[in-house]
RNA sequence: GGGCGUUUAGCUCAGUGGUAGAGCAUCUCCUUUACACGGAGAGGGUCGGGGGUUCGAAACCCUCAACGCCCACCA
């Protein structure tokens, strides 16, 4: 018996127990139709935050959609090693426990702290993940750093360097100062802050003076501490102000170092004084200025931490000084010297670490690059002939625009966990890049190597991980049967980091391996969500203390709550304010259907598996029907679509406003006593059809309860809803949608009827039932007075007594009726009706009359219009005869 | 400086050319034998402003405004 308490609870963790236990999210379908999909590898050591809450529903409601529609359904899931993040935790909890820190022990005991972290905290997300219900490949989960994995980064580095799309480089990196590692463009954020604007007297040297009479030149910076490391000044050749000094020095303050006055387009004389300070090894500007004037030539001023270091002119008072504490003292001494023009207060855009929150220094190392912009064409043409598709299309736009001006991407990073480069060096300065260290000593010969101590960026080895999974390297069943991916899920904000990432390893590492193209790309479809945020629309934050835990929410509400709450509120990439009250909204609906289900039990209603409908004579059997097949197309379209919300939308009504408020309310009196057997049994049959296909679209939002409930009035208690195959095969009935629309609107029509007779607060309220019970009977002879009003109103023949049959409906319904006691309240409510469904019969009828419409309208809307037009009249019309019968 | 998005009921949001919708919230009534995590009802909107296209615009075009996001080297 289904239990009087819905309590999700009691049943999610046995039902996914057992799920998992008997292979249910990998049946056996050899000969089925792949359906593929490829998690986003979470964290390894990291837990589930609502993010991934969302993204994995969707992922989920996908993959069971198509398992129950009979795909080959695989969802290829693992976890990732998040260098940077997991290096991170492991070196605070060193220092917390007060232990020797990372360089202390050194690389390989601290690496083995970093897997001791793994081992003991990598079970929880996957844990959570099946909290959530995810039909995840269990069995073939992979890490990014396995054996295979490691094979595969491996492979694609050697590759790309023996194809010269990979290079050691020394230019200008992002340099993350705390963590002493470079980092990529992407990993920069730029954050207004409040800071200065200092302008600089550069004093000319050898007796120089400007045009304008003037020994120096005004320089300008937000940095006044780089002027260390200065090697030019540079104008614009067409400044008629500079060209008399173009060629000649300025003598740097502090350093004393002479430098030249060098012509460049960089500079604008628009701005400022038109001059600008070069320090080419501490911006990105000064940099490609460098470039093209090599000759200036560049110092280092600052070391890993960006403290200052020993160069050229550099005092030694200044060894050893923060930036911020250099700056203040470049300023101190140049104020001293009377050299500072002034000092403005700006708003200036600060480059920010996205993960250490420190200021990013542009520092001059080397490091490894590839060459995303030719990988990136191919990644461009892909999408551009559709072979991949964003859904919503929009962020294509996005995708292109990157794409288009892409930057060397930089794949080496400071750190020890990750995958290392296999890269070795001889003494003498060579580099081997070879798979094993015993291949690069073969090419190297007899000389001694020292491996890259270097690690890759984690996006290198994520950009792998569409067919790294899958076994490429080898060329394995699976690689050829789920590559490329159907569909990726994944939020927005990483469509750079990562989807871009894996659209150009994907296509030119697959690309020799399939001759379709339309096969090469990683996956045909990304769906792109949005970031769930909380009711205020705030972006949750563990800092501003907002998050909320998805763990908490399923304790609380269920795995299914929060899963349908989440695919009701995806409207296609808009971002989710996530407000509490819609969940436990939800929440309810599951109860609602758990004890619909239960009142069909109760009713002798069991399950069905049969995809076809029983013979139904009964129009309210007919008319569920109908709808329950209406609802089958709905949701196929909103698959089809990637419209999450539609589907929870279509299921929401079905359940509610179709099946338990009037399809269980009908029936009832068809199931109880003294009722036709024959309409009995058809309705059970019918009921127990309906409840089952309800529970079979419910699955991919709501598996657990629909699992539940499946099984507790399953006919068979060996199959499972999660690897059941629906066989698509409702009829269409429009004859008995039709059918029992009339009856609807009839129900309706009484309804309303009902309280145009205002039900005074104190009424007593009565049902009229067809073979009604004594007890009802009696109570329904109280109120003959009432059904006799009621008959003067509506059209339907009412027969005194208690038998209220509608005209033509054959089976009992249940009609709330009540007395009637404000006869001028009643005409006053009738007329209002009457005057409304006049004025708008009158619209529609202007409306008709109007050429313009009934020419150029589409057919169906003119046709809409005149049904709607004549049953607004007729509404009018028996309008208008009731309150004349009330005189 | 570019680019994108949003603006519809108190709140959260659907609705892309044909009579303005849902959920929640509010108010009224209901111990009715599946469900008060329920039922029956009600109130509430000049669809951000302005202009245009059209027989007809929340929807299409132009423009303004507000809010948000992304990208970008103004020293």
């Amino acid at each position: 018996m289904i239990d009087k308490n819905f309590d999700p609870a009691s049943f999610e963790q046995a039902i996914y127990a057992r799920w998992e236990r008997e292979g249910a999210f990998r049946p056996a379908r050899p000969d089925a139709k792949p359906f593929t999909i490829v998690i986003p590898p979470p964290n390894v050591t990291g837990s589930l935050h609502i993010g991934h809450a969302l993204d994995n529903t969707l992922q989920d409601l996908l993959i069971r959609w198509h398992r129950l529609n009979g795909r080959d359904a695989r969802w290829i899931v693992g976890t990732d090693h998040a260098g940077i993040a997991t290096q991170m935790v492991v070196e605070r909890q060193l220092a917390q426990a007060q232990q020797p820190g990372r360089t202390a022990m050194g690389r390989e005991a601290f690496l083995e702290k970093v897997w001791a972290w793994k081992e003991e905290s990598g079970g929880t997300i996957t844990r959570q993940l099946r909290r959530l219900g995810a039909s995840c490949d269990w069995e073939n989960e992979r890490f990014t750093m396995d054996d295979g994995m490691n094979e595969a980064v491996l492979k694609v580095f050697v590759t790309l360097y023996k194809q010269g799309l990979l290079y050691r480089d020394k230019r200008l990196v992002n340099w993350d100062p705390k963590f002493r590692t470079a980092i990529s463009d992407l990993e920069v954020e730029t954050r207004e802050v409040a800071g200065t604007f200092t302008h600089i007297r550069y004093p000319l040297a050898d007796g120089a003076v400007l045009d304008s009479g003037a020994d120096h030149i005004v320089v300008a910076t937000t940095r006044p501490e780089t002027m260390l490391g200065d090697t030019a000044v540079a104008v614009h050749p067409g400044d008629a102000r500079y060209t008399s000094v173009i060629g000649k020095h300025v003598l740097l303050p502090i350093t004393g170092r002479r430098i030249p006055i060098i012509a460049d387009e960089h500079a604008d004389p628009e701005l400022g004084s038109g001059a600008v300070k070069i320090t080419p090894a501490h911006d990105f500007n000064d940099w490609a200025v460098y470039e093209r004037n090599k000759a200036i030539g560049w110092i280092n001023i600052l070391d890993a931490e960006a403290r200052i270091c020993a160069a050229d002119g550099v005092p030694e008072a200044y060894e050893g000084l923060t930036r911020e504490d250099a700056r203040q003292q470049v300023v101190t001494d140049l104020e001293a010297m009377e050299l500072i023009e002034r000092i403005e207060q700006k708003t200036i855009q600060m480059p920010y670490g996205d993960r250490s929150g420190v200021v990013i220094e542009p520092y001059l190392t080397d490091q490894w690059y590839v060459n995303a912009a030719e990988l990136a064409k191919d990644a461009l043409s892909a999408v551009h002939d559709g072979r991949t598709q964003f859904v919503p299309k929009t962020w294509e736009k996005t995708y292109f625009n990157w794409m288009e001006n892409i930057q060397p991407w930089c794949v080496s990073r400071q750190l020890w966990w990750g995958h290392r480069i296999p890269a070795w060096y001889a003494p003498d300065g060579r580099v081997f890049v070879a798979e094993t260290e015993a291949q690069a000593q073969a090419q190297a010969g007899d000389v001694g190597l020292t491996r890259d101590e270097d690690v890759l960026d984690t996006w290198f080895s994520s950009a792998l991980w569409p067919f790294g999974t899958l076994g490429w390297p080898d060329a394995t069943p699976d690689l050829a049967r789920h590559y490329p991916g159907d569909v990726l899920v994944t939020g927005f904000d990483i469509i750079f980091f990562w989807v871009a990432r894996m659209m150009m390893q994907g296509l030119h590492f697959m690309g020799p391996e399939r001759s379709d193209p339309k096969d090469r790309v990683p996956f045909r479809i990304v769906y792109c969500h949005g970031l769930v945020r909380d009711a205020k629309g705030q972006k949750m934050s563990k800092s501003k203390g907002n998050t909320v835990d998805p763990l908490d929410l399923i304790d609380k509400y269920g795995a299914d709550a929060l899963r349908f709450t989440l695919t009701a509120m995806e409207t296609q990439g808009r971002d989710i304010k996530l407000n509490e009250s819609r969940i436990e909204g939800y929440r309810n609906f599951a109860t609602k259907l758990w004890n619909a289900a239960r009142f069909a039990q109760s009713n002798g209603i069991a399950g069905s598996t049969s995809p076809l409908p029983p013979a139904a004579s009964q129009p309210v059997n007919r008319w569920i029907i109908g709808e329950v097949r209406s609802a089958a197309r709905a949701l196929e379209q909103a698959i089809a679509d990637f419209r999450f919300d539609a589907y929870a939308d279509v299921i929401y009504k079905l359940v509610w406003s179709r099946f338990c408020d009037w399809y269980l309310e009908l029936i009832k009196p068809l199931l109880g006593e003294g009722a036709d057997a024959e309409v009995a049994a058809e309705t059970r049959a019918v009921a127990g059809w309906a409840l089952d296909q309800i529970l079979v679209m419910l699955h991919p939002v709501m598996p657990f309860l629909s699992e539940e409930l499946w099984h507790q009035l399953a006919v068979r208690d060996d199959l499972i809803l999660a690897e059941w195959v629906k066989t698509d095969q409702l009829p269409e009935d429009a004859a008995a949608s039709a059918d029992i629309d009339w009856l609807i609107s009839l129900i309706s029509e009484v309804r309303s009827a009902r309280t145009e007779v205002n039900v005074p607060p104190s009424a007593k309220l009565a049902y009229a039932v067809d073979g009604a019970s004594p007890a009802t009977l009696a109570r329904l002879t109280a109120n003959a007075a009432a059904i006799e009003r009621l008959a003067r109103i509506l059209p339907g023949d009412v027969a005194p007594g208690g038998r209220l049959q509608v005209v033509h409906f054959e089976a009992t319904i249940l009609i709330p009726i009540g007395d009637v006691v404000d006869l001028a309240a009643e005409k006053s409510r009738l007329d209002k009706a009457m005057t409304a469904a006049i004025k708008e019969r009158d619209a529609l009828a202007g409306r008709l009359g109007n050429p313009g419409f009934t020419e150029k309208a589409k057919p169906e809307a003119v046709e809409k219009a005149r049904e709607d037009h004549a049953a607004r009249s007729a509404e009018a019309e028996r309008l208008e005869a009731a309150l004349s019968r009330l005189g």
